[in-house]
DNA sequence: CGCGTTGATGTCATCAGGTGACATCATCGT
DNA sequence: ACGATGATGTCACCTGATGACATCAACGCG
């Protein structure tokens, strides 16, 4: 439907993290990736809402998925198991490609703009999380800390799992966080 | 030593907070602010690096009086007693003033911007904090685990406090916080 | 086939956040 | 009295971000 080559959003995506890695984020102007890319700067602001979103478009899906997973698991299932089965849902997606990871974890933690992007991802994945675990009736201050004690075994494990020298699963990294969790607050 | 009224940065606080809370973060330019205050935008950069940043520069003193704290610590606590310590140190700075708490919590979770800032300084602070546990001899992944199991504590029992009707008290929130997610895990 | 619509992109103008370089000047120590 | 100090002002400039308007290939329809 239009006259340029189509995929300019994932070009823009590619463009963005091979620059950010090759000389950092703050010296990579939007110029310089819309460039690679084979557009203007404008447009890349039409697909990105700024210069820190083009890494983290993928968390929408992510959402989706998780709260998919929460609605579906089974109803006796404890609080915390029905945050560890929403959480699961996520390692399809970020589990795959660990090379990728290695490289996006890289870049968001070499800066700081970049960390707070993140992490305001993930707290609104959690608040999430504590709002479908309020609707299936569990209590207000539970939901909350359930959900942020989930994410919080899920970003150690995740960070164990793009760190590991050896071919580590990501689902096995969360389990075992998850057991440690229960061991140090027996 | 200077020539004009001393203590630029704490007016400049104050009417960055007032300025946030009467039209909003954005609708505030950093020269309004700094009209406010009687200096120039120029000068609010030199005091804050940048516009978010005027609202949370009291992060610092924290982090120190929990490290200190957790150095204090009896030798014989478990790993989540010694966050508790920890944490338990920064309610005196923290949880004195509940009207500027709601005002300051207020701003900060209507903008996006500002609640970025606000998660960044306290992963900063999660992070110290299992800096500190792993200089105490605990291994990496309980130390990481414990430390953001801890905020998460926090968090909830402080945005408790900020809202509670009543005359709540900080410490009691975080005490039953802590409890709670001990059952969660149970 | 010709034509109007559509939607993604380009172009241009403009603003606000942020920084470097240099000037200014009250206060302090000597 | 005078030079050093350090906070502030002034100016120039870059980059991120946004609104308004123009452009033009592909598509559907008569």
């Amino acid at each position: 439907m239009g006259r340029w080559e189509p995929g300019a959003a994932g070009r823009l995506r590619e463009a963005a993290l091979a620059l950010y890695l090759e000389r950092g984020f703050e010296q990579t102007m939007v110029a310089n990736i819309a460039e690679r890319a084979g557009v203007t700067a404008r447009t890349f602001f039409r697909h990105f809402a700024d210069k820190r979103e083009v890494l983290f478009d993928a968390s929408a899906e992510l959402e989706e998925k998780s709260l998919a997973a929460l609605e579906a698991a089974p109803a006796m299932a404890s609080t915390l198991d029905l945050v560890a089965a929403a959480l699961d849902a996520t390692v399809d997606i970020l589990g795959g490609d660990r090379v990728l990871a290695r490289k996006r974890h890289t870049v968001i933690m070499a800066n700081p703009d970049l960390r707070e992007r993140e992490l305001i991802k993930i707290a609104h994945m959690s608040a999430a999380l504590a709002d479908g675990l309020r609707r299936r009736g569990i209590g207000d201050t539970e939901a909350s800390l359930a959900a942020e004690a989930g994410t919080a075994v899920y970003r150690v494990a995740y960070e164990q799992w793009v760190y590991a020298a050896d071919d580590l699963d990501l689902r096995d990294a969360i389990r075992r966080s998850f057991a440690q969790l229960r061991t140090l607050t027996a």
